[in-house]
DNA sequence: ACAAGATCTGGAACCGCTTCCAGGAGGCGT
DNA sequence: ACGCCTCCTGGAAGCGGTTCCAGATCTTGT
């Protein structure tokens, strides 16, 4: 049906060698071969196989990308950077999606690794052995969190905590809520730890409300878990949390933010369309994308575990109608 | 490395078409020939190569889903769904996002052609000729679009703007706008056809406004070309100008659904956390997202292109807090 | 007990490409 | 004119499976 390099090199006259040569290397054929060689595969409208490539090289193509919920809106943009970077490599992605399940994702793995070069992984539920074990046998990138030395692209999660702190201080917050999300989380761990050490340091004090589900309800969940707590601001672990916080708040005759002031972690798209629009820290989630298929490729190119670890990626506090002065 | 054919046969002290057909077609082979096999596969952590496998059959176990936008809400649903159900087929499923951009969709298209066996298509703005050709040489199904006999999965547009404007006129109102999608999206044509249809069949009124772009900007610029058409209520083409509408309704101290009643298409997650929460005609995603796989997967098959197209799928009017009395 | 048939098995070709290897053609120094 | 090097080229051996084919073994009917 569609044409393999045995038509191509038929119909340049030369052999197949000289077909694959000619465009894998062109530097090392004559120039005269390499124009018949073109010629032909422009009149065929030949496309080399990746398959059969794939089969001799022992290169795929393609690599894995496995999230937890695609649904989730903090994913999409993640992977769509992803994707325009792979495509500027000539890469394809493969997109799992675990549906938060650690044990289907180690099976997504496991099954995928027969045919992806590598992968980039958000998987905030897996076990670190597992995690590492993955490693062993084909390059990985971790995002979103450190597991030993393993190449991961994080961001700068304390220094959102050190912006969204310094914001509530400087209106005045003296006391405020950290409502966490999920315990297993690496990320929930770190920002509870950033909020604890920077609000000694700023002499804020902290509270804190959760663990609650990373979701909308987790949020509406958490408002009454503030309330009871009396603080004037509240952290949110994700934007999904803000969001509930907000939706309950305003159900209970709570004014935001005249009498409590949200903050947000994430800049989820929804979050500056609600009103009161959601403050929120916000992460380059473009830049994460591209740096997971840049440091997958690193690896894939030099056998050396290129560069390890990553300097996280900045974080920056977006301030919507959220937050005011305190009470 | 990894264990091959090879080995399995070596040490099951067997030939490697024994080993092959023990894996394929168990009842093909003696029972303790079959058990070896399966003893020296356990031993061995043996996984066939999907790529060697490719090269031989002709078949990768791969599909390609491409959609426009992974960042729409309307889309998750979806291929969440048509991935637990290729899973359950052994299939992977390779996501392509194509930036809303037709030439890069049918760019993607020409280069994954290679690696899959079918595509699931959703493919709102490439042109009906682009995708005939495709159709031609590979297994296509499309999604929420009908082209010709082309095998294609679509929701009941018409039922669904039947069970609004019902909704609408049960509750008095007689003159209502519909806010316009893209004028090239096949599915924005449907439901302005049905729009009108059933509006004429119901004596109802309606004002065509738009078209706008399908996101929260484009129901901000709708929502004034609303106010200016003097109606009672509005249909939207889709969710996120809903909420753009909504948003901008309430800057402009319309209230909803007191003064304006709203509904949207497509039932996103946001729909129902916003406040007024709003009504829309869901579409059943998962059920798409299924029906796409089955129907590619029947193609694959039954060489005899299994169907063409389906049956609509119902549609549902959800009724939520943007809806009311006429005033 | 023997031919005919059904079952099972191993060898080998093949899928489409890459890459190693050996050899021919041409350029250069002496 | 000779040998040596370099540059190109074609042949062939894989990559790891599947599948066709022919032969070996085992049933079965008579």
């Amino acid at each position: 049906m569609a044409a393999t390099i045995k038509d191509v090199a038929r119909l340049a006259g030369v052999s197949q060698s000289s077909v694959s040569r000619a465009l894998a290397a062109p530097e090392r054929v004559r120039p005269e071969t390499r124009e018949r060689v073109e010629r032909a595969v422009a009149r065929l409208g030949y496309h080399p196989s990746r398959i059969a490539r794939g089969l001799s090289t022992g290169r795929t193509g393609t690599i894995g990308f496995v999230v937890p919920d695609i649904a989730n809106p903090f994913f999409p943009g993640i992977v769509k950077a992803a994707q325009r970077r792979s495509r500027e490599f000539g890469l394809s992605v493969l997109l799992a999606d675990s549906d938060e399940d650690p044990a289907i994702e180690m099976d997504l793995i496991r099954t995928l690794t027969k045919q992806v070069d590598g992968f980039v992984l958000c998987a905030p539920r897996a076990g670190d052995d597992d995690l590492r074990a993955v490693c062993d046998d084909i390059p990985v990138v971790l995002l979103n969190r450190r597991v030993g030395q393993l190449p991961s692209i994080i961001f700068d999660n304390a220094d959102g905590v050190r912006q969204a702190l310094a914001h509530l201080a400087a209106l005045g917050h003296r006391r405020v809520a950290y409502v966490a999300g999920p315990r297993t989380s690496w990320v929930n761990r770190e920002r509870l730890r950033a909020v604890r050490s920077v609000a000694a340091a700023m002499r804020l004090e902290v509270v804190e409300a959760g663990n609650v589900s990373p979701d909308f309800e987790g949020g509406v969940a958490g408002a009454d878990l503030v309330l009871a707590a009396s603080v004037t601001a509240v952290i949110a672990y994700n934007d999904m949390i803000g969001l509930g916080l907000i939706s309950r708040f305003g159900a209970r005759g709570v004014r935001v933010p005249d009498d409590v002031s949200i903050i947000g972690f994430d800049d989820i798209p929804a979050s500056a369309l609600v009103s009161p629009a959601l403050s929120t820290v916000s992460q380059p989630k473009d830049r994460c994308g591209r740096a997971g298929i840049d440091l997958l490729t690193d690896l894939l190119n030099e056998r050396g575990r290129a560069g390890g670890a990553r300097t996280p990626l900045p974080t920056r506090l977006i301030v919507r109608a959220s937050t005011g002065p305190v009470p």
